[in-house]
DNA sequence: CGGACGGTTCGGTGCTCACCGAAATGTGAT
DNA sequence: ATCACATTTCGGTGAGCACCGAACCGTCCG
């Protein structure tokens, strides 16, 4: 009413937390957004097949994603490739996950079922590895002393050196300044796993030398022979954490 | 339909991060948590004036927030005061306000200026310290050495000497859970503060040493005179940091 | 014992929004 | 040029839900 308050300090900025969450209130939506996790680029069709929806309804949730600021987009002809924004994306996103209640879900075929038995084994988490592998790497490294618990999980000396001895030393600024190591909480398992810069080029050390393999449209990860080699011979990880659980368990399992 | 399907494995749990958003989605709710982010306890009442909705829509609201694990409660008389759950849910909270979009809203007198602007010089976030001067305590951190970045802002060799020489090495039980030196992007300044243990440990520091003082209703933080000297002498904050901004921006400012 | 107070329950109302199908747009391949 | 294909636009429909007021229920106080 007043000068004051017409003039120049009528409004002020505030973050709009329901605009964001309203984003992924939707089960559609949610569900892109965690196939996104894998941090690749999906179609609009293939994301559209992946939720079980028209794809009419598919352009509408892309579009408000995009705007919201969640998703990145790259059209290529008449192709539209969506991704997630970026890596504080993706971490929020697992954040979000870790916190969320769980939902059962019906599983209608045994491929299915072989394909979460899969996924809680190995998998990508965006640009590191999550599930029981990944967890069983965070702990293995943490049992060795490559990585230390203080003030979070820190990169030690010795870790360095294994990490130099794999050929992944380079990697920016010098290791004395940089204990580039982040966890991210799992929600498969509810443990915690490598992310971060470290993770990232773990993960990517994992891939180039055929340790692992990643499937072409899932998030899934195997393990190869060699990759059975390198993880028992340089972490000693146990039998448990490098074939997919051969059995399953039950309900509560 | 076979026994396989019928039995054991017919159903699985999977993260309801849709059913978690949904929490936040609303104004109403987002407001009530973005209000708890300062770590007290609110009545019902109280939060049902803050947000300017009926008492009795207020309790629809905080029954889901509390069944969504979201806040706890704790009943007294005819009382019921509610909490955000845990640092992990405040944490998340901060994390998806950074990411938000802004959203402006209409201040109606001076006194509300006059909070806001130091509301955005110096505030607590659930444990620790944001606003203005936690985006400067984090930048001078990170310039002397003792954070580095790295996937957001983590804790370096000298930074954690820096801490004891404090008196800060142990901190005690919540380090040895959360072990994180978390960052949170600012909503006020859209720049990187410091959270997760360490920022927690030094908000308690600068309370107990009489660096800073918190005013008993409000998130609002005032540096003392023994504060400037200390975030002085042993951060070379300026000057900026220390007092809040004496002249109003404009509305852009 | 009343009466004020904090909170809850319940019914009803209005709005928002996820969804689809059909038709339109624009790109790539033949 | 023409056809196939990926995506988009649009109108219409149905469900979910945030909100309120009024009545109700316990707790505290005089």
């Amino acid at each position: 009413m007043n000068r004051w308050d017409a003039d120049q300090e009528s409004a002020a900025d505030t973050p709009d937390l329901a605009a964001l969450a309203a984003l992924l209130a939707d089960r559609t939506r949610a569900a892109i957004c965690m196939a996104l996790l894998d941090g690749g680029a999906w179609t609009a069709g293939e994301l559209a097949e992946y939720a079980a929806v028209a794809p009419s309804t598919t352009t509408e949730h892309l579009n408000l994603l995009v705007a919201g600021g969640l998703l990145a987009e790259e059209r290529r002809g008449r192709r539209r490739y969506v991704r997630l924004a970026g890596p504080e994306t993706a971490e929020t996103l697992e954040n979000l996950a870790g916190l969320a209640p769980y939902r059962r879900v019906p599983v209608r075929s045994l491929a299915e079922a072989n394909h979460r038995r899969a996924l809680h084994h190995a998998r990508t988490c965006y640009d590191h590895i999550a599930g029981a592998l990944g967890v069983a790497i965070a702990a293995a490294m943490t049992e060795r002393g490559l990585l230390a618990r203080d003030y979070g999980l820190v990169l030690t000396v010795s870790g360095a050196n294994w990490l130099t001895a794999l050929g992944i030393s380079d990697a920016g600024p010098s290791v004395a300044r940089r204990a580039h190591v982040r966890t991210c909480l799992d929600w498969t398992v509810r443990r915690q796993h490598l992310s971060g810069a470290v993770g990232a080029a773990l993960y990517r050390h994992a891939l180039e030398h055929d340790w692992i393999a990643k499937a072409v449209t899932t998030r899934i990860l195997t393990v190869t022979a060699t990759g059975r080699r390198a993880f028992r011979d340089r972490l000693g990880l146990p039998d448990e954490a490098l074939y997919p659980s051969p059995v399953l368990g039950g309900p509560r399992g």
